[in-house]
DNA sequence: TGTTTATCTTAGCACTGCTTAGAATGGTGT
DNA sequence: ACACCATTCTAAGCAGTGCTAAGATAAACA
C-alpha cells in the first residue's frame, strides 16, 4: 500500500494526471466563455477523454468548483502570508494584505470569479470551504490587527469591512465594470481600506 | 394603435399577465433553490403553462435575468432617492444611503443575487444594466458628497469604494456566511462607510 | 505471470434551453 | 354580425448538459 486511494490526486495512469488537466481546461475555459458556459463534457472532449472520464475525478460539477476554490484559498493564503513577512513595519501589513488580495484576485479571475459565485455560499457556510476561507481573513485580521492596534474583535470587524470592499472591487474590476488602470485601484482600495482601519481604530 | 406592441409589458391576454407572473415565479425559485436551478421550464409548469410560453416573453433565459436586474435596479435607486428625501440633515445622508441600500438587498435577495451574478457582468459594462446601475451608484455618491463636502471625484471614489463594501457585505449577509444579527450587520456597514468617507475627506 | 486495483469507455436516462410551425383567443373595423 | 388580424399560446422536436451503471483495459504488484 504504497500509494494509497486515499490520496486525493492520484498518481498518473492512462491519461497522466486526468484530475489535474482537468482543474486546468476548467480555468482556461472559464476565462474564454465564462463559468456558466463551463462544461464537463466540453472539457472532456478538449482532452480527449470520453464525457463520463471526469466523474472519477469528481463527484459532479460542483465538486470541481469546490477544488478550484480550495486551490484558489490555498493560494490567496500563501499570499497574504507572504506579504506579512515581507512588510518592512507594521504599519505596511495593511497595505501589504490588501495589495496581495487584489493581485491575487485579478492574476487568478477565473478561480476568485469561482471561488465568489453564489453556488458555493453553501459550502462556505458549512462545508468544505469553511475552513480555507476562515484561514485567509484570519491572515488578513491579524495583518490588520498588527498594523492598528486593535484589538481582537474590533480588528475582526475592520478585517470583514475591508475584505468585503475588497471583495466588490475586485468582482468589478475583473468584470471590466471599474475601468481605471491597476495602480488606479490600488490606490483606491488602499485609500479605502486605510479609512475603515483608522474609522475603527478612532472611535474603537 | 390604442397599445402598440412597442410596449415591453403586454396586456393581459390568455393567462393574464404571464410576463409579470414568470419574474415572480422566477423570484420564488431563486429564494427556495437558488438561481442556477430557475428553469424556465419549470417556471412554465408551475404556471400552468407549456415550456415554450415563456419565449414569447423573454428572449432566453439571459433576458429574463436582465430583467429582473433591471426591475431590482429601479427599485433601489427609489429607496435610495426616499432616503435622501427623510434625511434631517446633509451629515445623516451616508447613513440613509448605507441602510438603504444593505436593506434593499436583504429584503430582495433572490433579485439581489440576481444583479450580482456574474451572467451579467457583459449588460453591466455596455448593456441594459449599464444606465441603472450609474443612476443607482450617482444617487449613493450624491448622498455622499452631501454628507461629506466631497467634491465629484473624490466623492466618486469614496462611493465606489462604500459601493463595493456594501456589496460584499450584503453578499455574505444574504449567504448566511456572515451570522451577526441584521443591528449588527448595520452598525458595522455603517462604521466601514463613515471610515471609507472620513478618510477620503481628511488626505483628501 | 496472474491478480488486483485504478482508470477509462460504452451506452443511455433525465433534464435543460431554445426553435419552428401552427392553433386558439380576444380586440378591431366594416 | 362578421371577417380580419395581431397577440398569445401549444405541439413537437433538436441539441446540449449532468450524471449513472456496467463492463473493458491497462498499470501495479504479489
Amino acid at each position: 500500500m504504497k500509494n494509497s486511494r486515499k490520496n486525493p490526486v492520484p498518481a498518473k495512469y492512462h491519461h497522466g494526471d486526468l484530475r489535474r488537466a482537468i482543474m486546468e481546461a476548467a480555468v482556461e475555459m472559464i476565462e474564454e466563455t465564462g463559468l456558466e458556459k463551463m462544461s464537463l463534457r466540453e472539457i472532456a472532449r478538449k482532452l480527449g477523454v470520453t464525457t463520463a472520464a471526469p466523474y472519477h475525478h469528481f463527484k459532479d460539477r460542483h465538486a470541481l468548483m469546490v477544488a478550484l476554490a480550495q486551490e484558489g484559498y490555498a493560494e490567496l493564503l500563501a499570499t497574504l502570508s507572504t506579504s506579512r513577512s515581507d512588510a518592512g513595519s507594521a504599519a505596511a501589513e495593511l497595505d501589504g494584505a490588501v495589495l496581495a488580495f487584489l493581485r491575487f484576485a485579478l492574476r487568478r479571475r477565473a478561480v476568485y470569479t469561482v471561488m465568489l459565485s453564489s453556488e458555493l455560499v453553501e459550502d462556505h457556510r458549512t462545508g468544505e470551504l469553511k475552513l480555507p476561507g476562515e484561514m485567509s481573513f484570519e491572515a488578513a485580521r491579524s495583518s490588520i490587527a498588527k498594523s492598528s492596534g486593535l484589538g481582537f474583535k474590533e480588528s475582526a470587524e475592520a478585517a470583514f469591512c475591508v475584505w468585503a470592499m475588497l471583495s466588490g472591487i475586485s468582482r468589478l474590476a475583473i468584470g471590466g465594470v471599474l475601468r481605471e488602470s491597476t495602480e488606479e485601484q490600488e490606490r483606491l482600495a488602499l485609500r479605502g481600506a486605510r479609512g475603515i482601519v483608522r474609522g475603527f481604530a478612532d472611535q474603537g
